[in-house]
DNA sequence: TTGAGTCTTTACGAAATCTTTATATCCTTT
DNA sequence: AAAGGATATAAAGATTTCGTAAAGACTCAA
């Protein structure tokens, strides 16, 4: 079996060991980077399974990795931070990171953390299908069945569906919704989504007035559950 | 392992002794002054991890202290008051003041104060889930669960739980959450706050007439617990 | 050019949430 | 135990947000 590669962008030595002892004994290939300059070029060349990317660094901030990084690596990447700030954090989330930790962090935890996010990444890339239920996803097919009939869904409907899938139980806002599906110059338009999100109900559920998938979060977006 | 800090601010020897011998018994090291401009000084010189700050000292108000400090020390100050002064306590809270006692006390629910203050200082006041018995609020996902039940809540709702798991154990002048959650036009507004800690306590106590939970502090404001 | 399919926009009733008022209950002090 | 202040609860508007239908606009291919 091949060990799942992660890479640690930390200038703090004692972190960097503290890491790397505790990954590596739990399986994990460990790849090591002190500046975010390093960091990237590690990032290209290795493609690692998750990266762990601290906010604090010597040549640039965690913010602008991060923002260079989604750009085309499409894994996993945990944020580190010290800073209590909550916009930090928001800040992250919405340029793509996939979780985030607070430093001091318990191990067991960012262990357990990391072990979703690259399972997260597998289901993605391998799979390439999902089952909800009564729903199923074929991403690669790009089709979608439910209760084993093809359902005909457009484009748009269909992008929508899939983000919806991969954010299982998470609450998405409108804004990130609409950025994702029509861009950043869509982000006030929250009329389309209901528009979209009224076509997609009347397909996938069984019920659309009592909806069980999509769910409406007032005020604030929407959440698929299963 | 290391001892936490505490610098203990107070010009009444006897109270200064009684606090020392308890907390040295209890594994915290002990730092004392025995005025303001004392206290500040060491506070600044060996940066504790929790103060104790008398209200009643010789050559400042400990309300002038608490201002300077909140300046730039961003650990716990508990606040020491003689009895049947609530306007010093909301005061003093309002200024930043971590929590209050209020003399005589006891000195076991004196130590389980600070041993909160302190835990809070070092887990991230941003973990991405936290778990308050019972309840598990995540962050990034946005979701609450009682029993492991899905909680449906609204926004105000969910922003008001937040605030008080941030600040677990401590108390809020109403100003403060009124502040946090409605912005500064809304501090005369504590109606707003009754009905909707009303709302909340009907969604995650077992009980919403005995709160376990959301705590009332009369005349002062809520403490969120465990 | 036409037409089917899809997307965008508008309009409006329905639903959820927030705000306000009224009244009941609880606490503290005397 | 009573009075007065603070808090809790219920319920009525007021306001915001949501869902749905339907018309217009666009795209692509025959």
């Amino acid at each position: 079996m091949i060990k799942p590669v992660v890479l640690i962008i930390d200038d703090e030595i004692p972190i960097q060991k503290l890491l790397k002892i505790a990954l590596e004994s739990h399986d994990f290939k460990v790849i090591q980077a002190y500046s975010g300059k390093e960091g990237l070029a590690l990032a290209a060349s290795h493609l690692p399974d998750a990266i762990l990317l601290d906010i604090g660094l010597p040549d640039m901030t965690g913010h602008e990795v991060l923002k260079e990084l989604a750009a085309w690596f499409n894994r996993s990447i945990i944020m580190l931070s010290v800073q209590n700030s909550e916009e930090d954090i928001v800040q992250a989330l919405d340029q793509g990171a996939t979780d985030y930790l607070t430093k001091p962090f318990r191990t067991g935890e960012l262990l357990a953390r990391i072990r979703t996010a690259i399972r997260r990444n597998a289901s993605d890339k391998l799979a390439a299908q999902w089952t909800f239920q009564n729903l199923q996803i074929d991403l690669g097919a790009r089709t979608v069945r439910k209760d084993d009939a093809m359902l005909k869904l457009t484009q748009t409907e269909f992008n929508l569906l899939v983000l919806f899938a991969k954010n299982e139980g998470r609450v998405l806002t409108h804004q990130q919704i609409l950025k994702e599906i029509w861009g950043v110059g869509a982000q006030l338009e929250t009329q389309y989504l209901r528009v979209f999100v009224g076509t997609l109900r009347k397909k996938i559920e069984d019920n659309p007035n009592r909806p069980v998938h999509i769910i409406t979060e007032n005020g604030v977006g929407y959440r698929f559950q299963s």
